[in-house]
DNA sequence: CTGAAAGCGCTTACAG
DNA sequence: CTGAAAGCGCTTACAG
């Protein structure tokens, strides 16, 4: 009850395993009937292919790794799916893991994928990764990789993620125009590059539409904090503003339910925006103004960067920004005005 | 620059091949000194184990196979990573693939995996998969594996999923209890398994809590159709019933929203409940009703049941149903009863 | 306590 | 057009 390998193929059809491999690939040396009868002994053996076997001897493994944090996010999500997609089409498998945020975590899991060979390595590090976490893991596996959606301080290598300087300054012109004069950003983990880079955008589009003051706080999340504590922390220190831009769709969710906990209308009393575009955002009451961050062309594009990079593996890093696109929608163009 | 092997490390500090291999597993045979200045070679040198060459010649690869249909659904997302984190407990690496519910990408995927030589298989099968083509995907490869959430009509193997007749009973219960006398259900696909034992419960729950006339309609789904388009065509058949019970807690947002297109308050007007309790059930407007079908439960007992297969390949098949809960929120309990 | 040898299932030059 | 042989990096009896 072994399986069978190329050797019983090749017995069954009286030919060398050579010949069987040759078939295997589909070799121009080998002619069409001797073909022929190689792969009618495979269907009569039942014989699968091993891959492992067959990349041990040519030294590679046709598969990648995926390491995202969670998929709690709708965003890591879809991008996950775009990545299996682009890795499927190109003829490799996927190793999935997921590091929950934990850098320890993310360290085995990385080790592990080493040890299986994979050809290659798409990493959405945890937030508090430092550099040395990453060189540790990966430059001692001296392994091709590139990271998406949140880059690390002082760690160079090819990088795929939203353009959220942009999409800040998306967001932060919408509003202007809108007449919002006041305005705080909630949530997202402090430190995170993508919550620093959404800040920054947002400061600059506010003030490009003419809001003299923009950001009157902005307040990190506390380890799990979600939207509506942020909102209860948010008004013990300041009155409520014009518009509250939330880290992103999932906090947005949270803080309007911690508004209309406080009997403030989300949408009508305070302008409410953020960013990714999740599928849900569409459908919350009111709808939520987003800044679309495509995951998919995301996923696509890092996948891509991966399967050149193997190619050349000493050309120079390269960071790709996908561009943004705002979505207005009632949360924030069905805001009344300062009474 | 070729990547150190256990041949090399037992060049460096002078012993055998065999003896490396048996330090690599903390063998009580060496003796605490050699594995000291073996495990110093491997640092010096920078080794990394070759799981690929080990697993290759000790016939099992230590990976386990993950095919579900997608992650736009947060109820296989949770599912997903309670797999994974079972997986990397028990010190397996996972494959993922995604099957976009297309019996033929399935099927790839699951010969791919197959080549890779995985130990196991959990699979969350494409909505329209039939028996022979699980048959022929799995049975030829002799595959262990086993099936979460949805079952294949004919097909017999492990199966975890939630109770989901059970689900049904306990929403119907409810909805009776509530003082409900007429009921719609929507979403799902035609010929799913899951849907048809929510209905068979649903229809059970609503008749030993008194409702003479359960069910005045079910409509499933027709291809990506969601719970907007399904109130419409429910409302082109019949009055708003007393209660609508959704698919899944995502055709839920949908019923809701349409329901709020046409001018029927959901919650108020007509009591809504559903399937999942996914994180954000309890964040919808109004908060939703849904019968909890514990992914992190169902993930972590299909995972064991694998690895007990693997144990033990000739044990009969066994089936797993996992205890839901209903989760009362305002979507049900704020109904104001018939005019 | 350690080593020499065979073998896991392929691929890859090299002959013929 | 096909075959014999070496080798990918480990593990596993088997000696000693």
């Amino acid at each position: 009850m072994r399986r069978p390998t190329i050797k019983d193929v090749a017995a069954d059809c009286g030919v060398s395993k050579a010949t069987v491999s040759l078939v295997l690939r589909d070799s121009p040396q080998i002619g069409e009937d001797t073909k022929q009868r190689v792969r009618e002994s495979m269907v009569r053996l039942g014989y699968v292919y091993n891959r492992r076997a067959a990349d041990m001897r040519s030294q590679r493994s046709r598969t990648l790794g995926l390491v995202v944090t969670h998929l709690r996010n709708p965003y890591f999500a879809e991008l996950t799916m775009a990545i299996e997609d682009a890795a499927s089409t190109n003829g490799y498998t996927l190793f999935q893991g997921f590091s929950r945020d934990e850098v320890p975590r993310q360290r085995r899991l990385l080790e592990t994928m080493a040890e299986h060979r994979i050809d290659g390595l798409i990493l959405l590090p945890s937030h508090d990764s430092r550099q040395e976490d990453l060189r540790e893991a990966l430059g001692g596996a001296r392994l091709p990789h590139v990271l998406i959606a949140r880059s690390v301080r002082g760690y160079d290598c090819d990088y795929v993620g939203a353009d959220n300087v942009r999409s800040g300054v998306l967001v932060g012109e919408h509003l202007g125009t809108l007449g919002v004069s006041s305005a705080a950003f909630l949530g997202g983990a402090e430190g995170s590059s993508a919550r620093g880079d959404r800040i920054e955008g947002l400061n600059v589009g506010l003030r490009s539409a003419g809001v003299t003051s923009p950001l009157a706080l902005s307040l990190p999340a506390i380890g799990d904090e979600g939207g509506i504590s942020l909102v209860d922390r948010m008004l013990e220190r300041i009155p409520c503003p014009d518009a509250i831009v939330a880290y992103n769709d999932m906090y947005a969710v949270g803080v309007m339910n911690g508004l209309r906990a406080r009997g403030i209308i989300p949408g009508r009393d305070v302008a409410v925006a953020s960013f990714d575009d999740v599928p849900d955002a569409a459908f919350q009451q009111p709808p939520l103004t987003s800044a679309a961050g495509h995951p998919e062309i995301v996923g696509a594009r890092a996948t891509r960067l991966l399967l050149d990079r193997l190619e050349d593996p000493d050309r120079a890093p390269r960071s790709v920004l996908v561009e943004p696109d705002l979505i207005p929608r009632a949360s924030t163009t069905s805001w009344s005005g300062r009474a």
